[in-house]
DNA sequence: CATACTGTTGACTGCATGTCAATAGGCGTG
DNA sequence: CACGCCTATTGACATGCAGTCAACAGTATG
C-alpha cells in the first residue's frame, strides 16, 4: 500500500497562473459574448478554484479588460524592410504587410472585430481607439507619411478612419468569402493613395 | 373619509407596455454596456415589476436584441428627390444625405457603433450585418448602380466595407470632433467615387 | 524532517435572472 | 349601477453567478 503523497494540485508561479487563466479567457472569450461567459467557465477550463480568478483579477470585467488589451495588441511583427520608392509602391508594401497580418491572425482578429454592440463601454473604447491610434501612426510611419506637415492630427483621423474600412474588408474576405484577397488588396491600395495624395491635399487647402 | 379606490397601477394594452419598456430598455443600454443593465433597472425605469419583462420578453437578452434591432433601423427618411445626372453629382447628394442622417440621428448612432468589444454573438451580429446590407443596397440605389452588371454581389460588399469607413468618420467628426462635416464630405465623396468609377472597374477585369 | 511562506481552495453573502401562481385593473353584461 | 370575467400585472420563490475571506496545503528552506 503506497503512502505516496499525490497533490491535488500545483503550485504556480504568479506570473504563470496568471497567464494561464488569461489564455483560457481569451479562448472562451473569444467564442462567446461576455454575459455568456461565467468567471465558473473560466476557471473549469483552467482547473482552478473560481476564487483564484478574483485574485488574479479584481473582477470579471477586469479580466475582460486584459482580454480586451491582449486580442488588439498587434504582435508588432518585426517588418525589418523599411521600404523605399515611390509613393505607390511604399502604400503597396503596407497594404501587403497589413493584409499578411490580417491572414496569419484572422482567427483572433475576427473575434475581436466580430461584434460591434451597443452601450458605451468607455474602457473598452479607449482601448480600442488606442489600438487604432497605434496601427494609423504605424501605418503612416511605413508609407513615410508620419511626419506630415501642418494637420497631422488630421491625417491621423484619416487614417483611422481608414483603418474602418480595412477591418470591414477583412471581414468580407475572411469570415465571408465575398472578396478574395487580391480583391481586398486592390482595393485598399487605391483608397489609401486616394486618400493621400488628393483627398488629404485637398482637405489641407480647404482649411 | 373618501373610499375613492386608487389603483396602484394602469393596465395597457399589451403593445403599449411593450413599447413603453422597450422605450426604457433602449435608454438604459445606449447609456451603459449590457452587464451594467440590470433587468431591476429597466423595471424600475419603466415602473412596472421585474416579472413583467420577462412576460413581454423572452430574457434579458431577448430584450437586448430587440434593443439592438430598433437602434440600427435607420428611420429610413422620405428621400423624395431621386437624383439624376452625373455620377458625381448623385454621389455628392448621397454623401450628403448620409450626414444628415448621422447628424440628426447621432447621439443614438454614436451608441450603437460606440463599443466593438470581443466575443462573438451571432444574433447581434446578424443583426448589424443585415442593417449593414441594407445601408449599402440603399446607397447603391440612390447613386443609381443596384442593377449594377455582373458580379453585384461583390460592388455590394465594397459598399458595405465603405460603410466602415463612414462609421469611422462618422465617430470622428461627431464623438471627438476631429473633422469638420465639410472635410468628413470630402474625404468621403472622393472614396466612394475612387472605389465606383476605378476600382470596381479594375476589380471586375481582375476576376 | 520540521517550519514558514504563500499560492490555492471552498464556503459564505449578496445580487440578478427566470418562473409561476395569485392578485387586481377595468371592460362588458345583466 | 353592481357584478363577474378576462387578463395584465404583481410578488415570492428557485437557481446561478460574482466577490470576499479565513483556512488549507504545496513546496522551498534550514
Amino acid at each position: 500500500m503506497s503512502t505516496e503523497t499525490v497533490p491535488r494540485w500545483r503550485r504556480l508561479e504568479p506570473d504563470e497562473r496568471r497567464e494561464q487563466i488569461l489564455a483560457c479567457a481569451i479562448r472562451l472569450f473569444g467564442e462567446r459574448p461576455y454575459a455568456a461567459v461565467s468567471t465558473t467557465d473560466v476557471a473549469r477550463e483552467a482547473g482552478v478554484a473560481r476564487g483564484l480568478i478574483n485574485h488574479y483579477f479584481d473582477s470579471k470585467r477586469g479580466l475582460y479588460l486584459e482580454v480586451v488589451q491582449r486580442m488588439v495588441t498587434v504582435p508588432k511583427a518585426g517588418r525589418a524592410k523599411v521600404p523605399t520608392g515611390p509613393l505607390r509602391e511604399r502604400v503597396e508594401f503596407s497594404v501587403d504587410w497589413l493584409l499578411d497580418a490580417i491572414g496569419a491572425h484572422g482567427k483572433t482578429w475576427i473575434a475581436v472585430l466580430g461584434t460591434e454592440g451597443v452601450g458605451n463601454d468607455p474602457e473598452v473604447e479607449r482601448i480600442l481607439a488606442e489600438a487604432d491610434e497605434q496601427a494609423a501612426v504605424n501605418l503612416l510611419k511605413t508609407v513615410g507619411m508620419y511626419d506630415a506637415e501642418p494637420e497631422g492630427e488630421q491625417l491621423r483621423a484619416l487614417v483611422r478612419a481608414y483603418g474602418g474600412m480595412v477591418k470591414a474588408l477583412g471581414r468580407e474576405w475572411i469570415t465571408h468569402g465575398n472578396l478574395t484577397r487580391e480583391q481586398v488588396q486592390l482595393v485598399l491600395t487605391e483608397q489609401l493613395i486616394t486618400l493621400l495624395v488628393d483627398t488629404f491635399p485637398r482637405m489641407q487647402r480647404q482649411n
